[in-house]
RNA sequence: CGGGGCGUAGCGUAGUCCGGUAUCGCGCCUGGUUUGGGACCAGGAGGUCGUCAGUUCAAAUCUGGCCGCCCCGACCA
């Protein structure tokens, strides 16, 4: 393995397929399209589901599972659900193998074929809102605030690492109201959810906003998104939150009785956020030493490296060490003290640097008479030498100051890259030159947005909620437009 | 599905044009010296060269088929 990785710089594409394997985070499987997540990539979504759980149960949501086959009919119930989705779907058509008469291996047993194919779930609201139709009679039994963590698969053209995998790793949320009112807040209130996770937790600035005809989920009356900008200037839909109306109540016939006693159907939310949000943390914060991982989600927040000679040493330095690391853990630190032996420290520097942990406490026998430690912190690549004394405190503030340094730094970058176009020329311009979100005037209508996606590869990523109105003509057509909205090239 | 590339030890590779029994680095194992930024010395293990067939005295190398993966596009979270 070189211990060189490829720039940002020199290849940002190959920079961050490198720094996954590097990092290790994950890598390919022998199933196309397909990756492993090794323990440590996995470490980082188990911690990202931990939060976002939490902030599901707090806003009142119950977490629930639903089988990973759909029947094939099932798809055929909401037209354009099954529009959006039918050409990557993984179909299941037969359940026993034997032996070839031949006797060259295992081949498929052609009697035992379904009589209905099963699809591999790409998203679950058909299953689910199938089974709805069991649980919902009444006003009385909404609001239904479901939840299920879920791998699904969508069979893509075109794969990579977290970003885009043939099999991932979600959640998605499935939720029925009495009121399209009550489903349109639900829809926002999840938006918000997501936008204060990918803020707090993941130190990446999102704009909140809602897709275009063109973009929106397939079967969904409005899609809302968050938007995220990764270093090279490149959009990635950070997550979404749908508002379905009344479309899957309608193909799957679920009703209520209202409190006037009348018959009404559903209405529907549903939002999903996926194992992608790993690539967005890779590409939004890493640097060309490797990962930099924000506190809060690192697998552990400091690693503390033993500089010593012979063993009486290092059982000197442990002792100290040992205590340091019980009062940063009775903070709610995570620490790992790494004293083996088989690796020199500045191996293990260079390791962690690479696998992005937020702090390092390096401590050998000058800081024994000293009474203290050298401190560096992977975001900025500073060193200091701290007194040991209240040393929990210090990185507590410390680690906080490094989630909150990530964050600004990521903002600033999107507030650089973020451009106003007011002609097709300068549009153009920037998304060769400077790539970056560019905001400008569009006329609403699908065949302009249509057309600067085939002529420029960029595509309107949101219309921001609360967006400023303003007077304008559209860069393309020329016709008069109100607003003006996000255009980037996206992931 | 179009374009490009690749398949040789755990990983990364040389060798392929011009056929003669596989190179180098990292990693691994043993011993020793080391340890404040990816240590050094000595010794060692590890390969049906993606796969099938053909040509040949002889194939990693030539010919044909097949399989797989990666990258760039179209499609998409």
């Amino acid at each position: 393995m070189s211990k060189e990785l490829t720039t940002r710089e020199g290849n940002y594409s190959e920079w961050y397929n490198e720094l996954v394997a590097k990092a290790d985070l994950a890598e390919h499987s022998a199933v196309k399209g397909c990756m492993v997540i090794k323990p440590y990539g996995y470490a980082i979504w188990e911690k990202m589901q931990a939060a976002l759980d939490k902030m599901f149960k707090d806003t009142g949501h119950v977490n629930a599972y639903f089988p990973l086959f759909i029947p094939k009919s099932f798809f055929s119930k909401e037209a354009s659900h099954v529009q959006g989705f039918a050409k990557e779907c993984a179909v299941v058509t037969h359940y026993r193998l034997k032996n070839a008469e031949d006797g060259s291996g295992i081949v498929v047993d052609e009697t035992a074929k379904l009589d209905e194919e099963l699809i591999i779930r790409p998203t679950s609201e058909t299953i689910i809102w199938n089974t709805y139709r069991g649980w919902i009679q009444s006003y009385r039994d909404l609001p239904l605030l479901i939840n299920q963590w879920a791998n699904v698969v969508r069979w893509e053209m075109r794969t990579r690492l977290f970003l885009r995998t043939t099999e991932f790793l979600w959640q998605e949320g499935h939720t029925a109201h009495a009121t399209a009112a009550e489903a349109v807040i639900e829809t926002e209130k999840m938006l918000d959810v997501y936008a204060d996770f990918a803020e707090q937790w993941m130190a990446i600035p999102v704009i909140k906003g809602i897709k275009t005809a063109n973009e929106r989920f397939a079967g969904a009356i409005e899609t809302y998104c968050i938007e995220a900008m990764m270093q090279d200037g490149k959009a990635l839909q950070a997550g979404t939150s749908h508002f379905l109306g009344q479309n899957f109540a309608k193909a799957f016939d679920v009703k209520f009785a209202n409190k006037e006693g009348k018959q009404d159907f559903v209405w529907a939310t549903s939002w999903g956020v996926s194992t992608r949000l790993m690539g967005a943390l890779v590409m939004s914060h890493s640097d060309d030493k490797g990962l930099v991982l924000p506190p809060k989600l690192a697998p552990f927040q400091v690693v503390i490296v033993p500089i010593y000679k012979g063993e009486e040493q290092l059982a000197q330095i442990s002792e100290v060490v040992l205590k340091m690391k019980k009062a940063m853990e009775a903070k709610g630190i995570s620490v790992k003290y790494d004293d083996r032996d088989t690796q020199r420290p500045g191996w293990k520097f260079a390791e962690y640097e690479l696998k992005g942990v937020p702090v390092r406490i390096a401590i050998g026998a000058r800081d024994l008479e000293n009474g203290t430690v050298e401190v560096a912190r992977r975001d900025t690549l500073e060193k200091e030498t701290l007194q040991q004394a209240d040393i929990e405190t210090k990185i507590a503030h410390l680690l906080e100051q490094i989630q909150d340094n990530l964050y600004q730094k990521a903002r600033t970058m999107r507030e650089a890259k973020t451009y106003k176009a007011d002609t097709y020329e300068e549009f153009k311009r920037i998304l060769e030159e400077t790539p970056g979100f560019v905001m400008a005037h569009w006329d609403g209508t699908p065949e302009s947005e249509q057309k600067i996606k085939e002529e420029t590869k960029a595509t309107i990523r949101c219309i921001p909620l609360n967006n400023k109105q303003e007077a304008g003509i559209c860069i393309y057509s020329g016709k008069p437009s109100t607003q003006r909205v996000v255009f980037a090239k996206a992931y």
